[in-house]
DNA sequence: TGCTAGTGTACG
DNA sequence: GTACACTAGCAA
C-alpha cells in the first residue's frame, strides 16, 4: 500500500518558525524513515532550499493550506538523531533561530539552494551512471514479473540471471551503458532490452559510498602527557599542562588508541596558524585516517570529512570551531586544544556561539569523553574542576629558564633612565643583547598608528570619527587620520577645524612612534613591524608586534621578549582583563622555546597578572579572580547575556534599548542589567547598535532566564513601530 | 498618474 | 533569506 508522508522540513533561513510541512510520495510498500535526510524543497514563489527532515508522519496535517511536494531526497546517511537534538540545543541556548544553526551546521555545498525550474548544482561527488533498479533488488513480485517477461534462455534473461547471482546492492559504481554491457557480457541491444523493462535504471550514487577501507594506525609507544590523562565519571577532565608549547598539549598515543578501536575522534585546535604547525605531525602520526575540516582546505575535502563522518569512518577529525558541526556517527572522543582561546568564539554571523561550550555538548549528547587540555585553563573551566563537575589533571612540569625583568615605569621616569619616550634602560639593555647574540627581539606594543591623537594647541579639540565618535589616530604611513573600529580616515588638517589655530599637534604614542624611537637607538639595525616581515628569507633581529598574540613563528625564534607596555592590556574595561594578561604573558614566555629574557615594562602598580607569572604560579591569578568576580558577581559566579539593538535610526534604537533596560531592571530584579552602551558600527552600513549587558544569578536555570527574557522583550518588539530594527542576544560573550 | 524607495508579511 | 504587495513621497 502507498500513500503520501507528511514531513517537517526545517529550512535553514534565520526565521523565528523555519519548520514547515511538505507532502512526500513513497514509492515503495514500506514507509521510508527520512527523520534526518536532507531533502530539497520549494520555497516561495521562485527559490528551493535544502533542508532536514526532523519529523513525519502519514495523519494529515491540519490547515486547510496546499502542501508541496518534495523536490528531491539526497543521498546522504541520515543525520544522526543526537546531532539534531544538540543543534536544537545551540539554538535554544544561544537565543537564535534553528534555521541559522542548520546554515552553520551544513555548509553550503552539502545543501544545493536554488531557483525552482532550474536544474539544482548536483553536487560533485555524485557518480551518475546506470545500475541494476532498486525495485529489482527489493521487490520480489517484480522480480518473477521480469523473469516471465524475458524468453528463458535469451540473452537478455541470462544478463538478469548475472545480475540477481553476483550483484549486492551497493557494490558497484554507476556505470555506463557500455561498461554495463562490457560487465554483463552481452550486446547493446540486450542492454536496451533490459533498459525498457525496467531491470536496470538511471541513478546517482555517493561517490564515497565505495571508498575502500583505510587501514587504521598502530599504536605506538606512549607519551608522557597520554600516560598522566585520568578520566573520571563525569566523562569530562581538565588536563592542566603548565609551562608547555602547544605541541606538548597534543596527547597523540590517546588519540591514536581511540581510533585504532575504530571510532572517531575530533580534535579541536583555536586557531588556523596552531593548526598548520601542528598538521604535519598530525599526518605523519594519523597518515589516511586524518580527515580535515577548515574554511582553507578544499571544498572537495571538506565534503569528504563530512560525508565520512557522517558514514562513521573511524579517525582523527581535526578542525577549527566549525568543526563541532560535523555530524559523528560513531563519535568516541573530543578533544579540546586550549578551550579559553577567543578563536572558538564566533560573533558573526547568528550563531553566536562558543566552539568549547558546544564541543562538550555533543560529546554529552553522544554519551563520550571529552578532554580539555590548556596551559591555563579558563577560570570558568577550572570553577567547574573545582565543584567536580570536571575531573582535574595537573601534568607534571618543569619552570622554563628564562630572566624576567620588570620595570615600574613611573620610577623609571624618575631616575631618568627613560629613552625615545617609552623605552627603560632595561628593555634597551635587553634589546641590545638579543642583537649582539644574533637573536631575535620581539616588542610586543598593541597601539596602531603614530599618535593617539591630533590635537590643537589652543582649544584643545581633536578629530573625531564621525560615525563612531572616537578620536582619529594618526597613522604615519599614509599620513591620515584614521578610525580604530570602523577605518574611515580624512587627511591631517593643517588647521584645527573648531577653532581655526594652526599647527595641530601629535599627542600620545603607537606603534609608529615606538619603530622610530628604535631606529634612533640602533642605528643601522633592520627594525620591521610585524606584518612587513618577508617569512621566506631570514627574520629581522628586531620586529615589533601591535598583537599581545604574535605569530607563532616570530615567538618560536624570539630570544628577547619585551611588553612595552603592559598596562594597555591589563587597564582594559573587560573582567577578563587580568586572566587574560596573564596568559599572553605565559603565552610569550613558554610557546619561545630559544628565550632567554623577557622584560615588562608597566604603569600599575603591582598587577596580579604581573606577580603570579614573576613566581610562575596560576593557581595565585586564580585565586585573585575567583574572589574579584565573587564579590561582584561576574561569571563564572552569574550568567552573561548581551542584547544588542540596531538600526539605522539612532534615536529609535536609544529609545527601544532604554525601555528594555527598565523593563527588565523593573520585571527581573535580582538581575544586573546595565547599558544602554553605543556601539561602534561593525558594517558597512550606517547602522548604529546599543548593548545591554545581562549579568543573571545562578540560582535560576538557564532556560528559565531566557524564556523571561523572551516574555519580556518580544511584546516591546512586536509593539514597536518605526525603521526597521534588528535586536539579537549574545549568550556567554568572551 | 506613474515611478521609486522603503516597509510589512508570508513563505508549507 | 527572498518575493511580492502595498504605501508614502515626489515629479510630470
Amino acid at each position: 500500500m502507498q500513500y503520501p508522508l507528511y514531513l517537517s522540513v526545517l529550512v535553514p533561513l534565520p526565521l523565528k518558525q523555519p519548520i514547515f510541512t511538505y507532502i512526500y510520495e513513497s514509492g515503495s510498500d514500506e514507509e521510508p524513515q527520512l527523520v534526518g535526510r536532507l531533502v530539497t524543497v520549494p520555497f516561495g514563489p521562485k527559490k528551493c532550499y535544502t533542508g532536514l527532515v526532523l519529523a513525519q508522519q502519514h495523519i494529515e496535517p491540519e490547515g486547510a493550506h496546499r502542501l508541496k511536494p518534495v523536490l528531491k531526497l539526497l543521498p546522504y546517511p541520515p543525520i544522526p538523531p543526537y546531532i539534531i537534538e544538540l543543534w536544537q540545543w545551540v539554538a535554544s541556548y544561544y537565543m537564535c533561530s534553528l534555521g541559522e544553526v542548520l546554515t552553520a551546521a551544513i555548509q553550503q555545498g552539502f545543501r544545493p539552494d536554488g531557483t525552482q525550474g532550474e536544474e539544482l548544482k548536483r553536487t560533485a561527488l555524485m557518480l551518475r551512471g546506470w545500475l541494476p533498479s532498486e525495485r529489482l533488488m527489493s521487490d520480489a513480485h517484480f522480480r518473477g514479473y521480469l523473469q516471465g517477461q524475458l524468453k528463458g534462455g535469451s540473452a537478455a534473461e541470462k544478463a538478469l540471471q548475472k545480475i540477481l547471482t553476483t550483484y549486492r546492492q551497493g557494490d558497484k559504481p554507476p556505470m555506463s551503458l557500455q561498461e554495463l554491457a562490457e560487465w554483463l557480457e552481452t550486446s547493446s541491444y540486450t542492454i536496451n532490452k533490459l533498459r525498457k523493462v525496467g531491470v536496470v535504471e538511471e541513478c546517482e550514487v555517493l561517490a564515497s559510498s565505495l571508498n575502500e577501507a583505510v587501514t587504521l594506525p598502530h599504536h605506538k609507544v606512549g607519551d608522557a602527557l597520554s600516560k598522566a590523562i585520568t578520566i573520571g565519571s563525569s566523562r569530562i577532565a581538565l588536563i592542566h599542562c603548565p609551562n608547555s608549547r602547544i605541541e606538548e598539549r597534543i596527547p597523540y598515543d590517546f588519540l591514536l588508541q581511540r581510533v585504532a578501536k575504530g571510532k572517531q575522534v575530533l580534535l579541536l585546535l583555536p586557531n588556523i596558524e596552531v593548526l598548520k604547525q601542528l598538521m604535519p605531525e598530525l599526518q605523519k602520526q594519523f597518515g589516511a585516517s586524518l580527515y580535515r575540516y577548515f574554511s582553507t582546505t578544499t571544498e572537495k575535502e571538506r565534503r569528504t570529512t563530512w560525508l565520512a563522518a557522517l558514514s562513521g569512518e573511524a579517525g582523527l577529525y581535526v578542525g577549527l570551531r566549525a568543526a563541532v558541526w560535523l555530524p559523528f556517527a560513531s563519535l568516541g572522543l573530543v578533544a579540546i586544544i586550549d578551550e579559553e582561546d577567543r578563536g572558538y568564539r564566533q560573533y558573526e554571523p547568528a550563531p553566536r556561539f562558543t566552539a568549547t561550550n558546544t564541543a562538550l555538548m555533543l560529546a554529552h549528547f553522544a554519551k563520550v569523553e571529552t578532554l580539555l587540555l590548556s596551559a591555563t585553563p579558563s577560570i570558568e573551566s577550572y570553577t567547574l574542576a573545582l565543584q567536580q563537575k570536571y575531573s582535574f589533571v595537573e601534568v607534571p612540569h618543569t619552570p622554563p629558564d628564562v630572566r624576567v625583568q620588570t620595570v615600574w615605569m613611573p620610577k623609571a621616569f624618575e631616575e631618568h633612565s627613560v629613552q625615545g619616550r617609552m623605552l627603560s634602560f632595561q628593555m634597551i639593555g635587553a634589546i641590545r643583547e638579543a642583537i649582539d647574540e644574533g637573536g631575535l627581539a620581539l616588542l610586543l606594543y598593541q597601539r596602531k598608528g603614530f599618535a593617539r591623537s591630533a590635537t590643537c594647541p589652543k582649544c584643545q579639540a581633536s578629530p573625531k570619527c564621525p560615525h563612531c565618535h572616537t578620536t582619529l589616530r594618526y597613522m604615519e604611513q599614509s599620513r591620515m587620520l584614521v578610525c580604530g573600529i570602523c577605518g574611515y580616515y580624512q587627511s591631517l588638517p593643517n588647521h584645527c577645524p573648531e577653532c581655526g589655530a594652526g599647527g595641530m599637534q601629535l599627542i600620545g604614542t603607537g606603534i609608529e612612534r615606538l619603530r622610530r624611537a628604535m631606529e634612533e637607538l640602533f642605528p643601522g639595525i633592520p627594525i620591521k613591524m610585524a606584518e612587513e616581515v618577508d617569512r621566506r628569507t631570514k627574520l629581522p633581529p628586531v620586529i615589533l608586534s601591535s598583537s599581545y598574540q604574535p605569530p607563532q613563528e616570530f615567538l618560536r625564534s624570539a630570544t628577547t621578549v619585551g611588553w612595552v607596555q603592559l598596562d594597555l592590556l591589563y587597564a582594559l574595561s573587560d573582567y577578563r582583563a587580568n586572566e587574560l594578561t596573564f596568559r599572553y604573558l605565559m603565552q610569550s614566555r613558554d610557546e619561545a622555546p630559544q628565550l632567554q629574557r623577557i622584560v615588562v615594562q608597566h604603569f600599575a602598580t603591582a598587577p596580579n597578572a604581573l606577580t603570579a607569572f614573576e613566581q610562575n604560579d596560576y593557581q595565585q591569578m586564580l585565586d585573585f579572580e575567583l574572589e574579584e568576580r565573587h564579590a561582584i558577581l561576574l561569571p563564572p559566579f552569574s550568567r552573561h547575556i548581551d542584547i544588542y539593538f540596531e538600526s539605522a535610526a539612532q534615536s529609535q534604537a536609544f529609545q527601544l534599548a532604554t525601555t528594555a533596560v527598565t523593563t527588565l531592571q523593573n520585571k527581573l530584579p535580582e538581575v544586573t542589567t546595565l547599558g544602554p552602551a553605543p556601539m561602534p558600527v561593525h558594517k558597512k552600513e550606517t547602522t548604529i547598535g546599543y548593548k545591554v549587558t545581562l549579568l543573571a544569578p545562578l540560582q535560576r536555570s538557564s532556560k528559565q532566564l531566557r524564556d523571561a527574557i523572551y516574555q519580556l522583550l518580544d511584546p516591546l518588539l512586536k509593539e514597536y513601530r518605526g525603521p526597521k530594527m534588528n535586536c539579537y542576544y549574545d549568550v556567554d560573550p568572551l
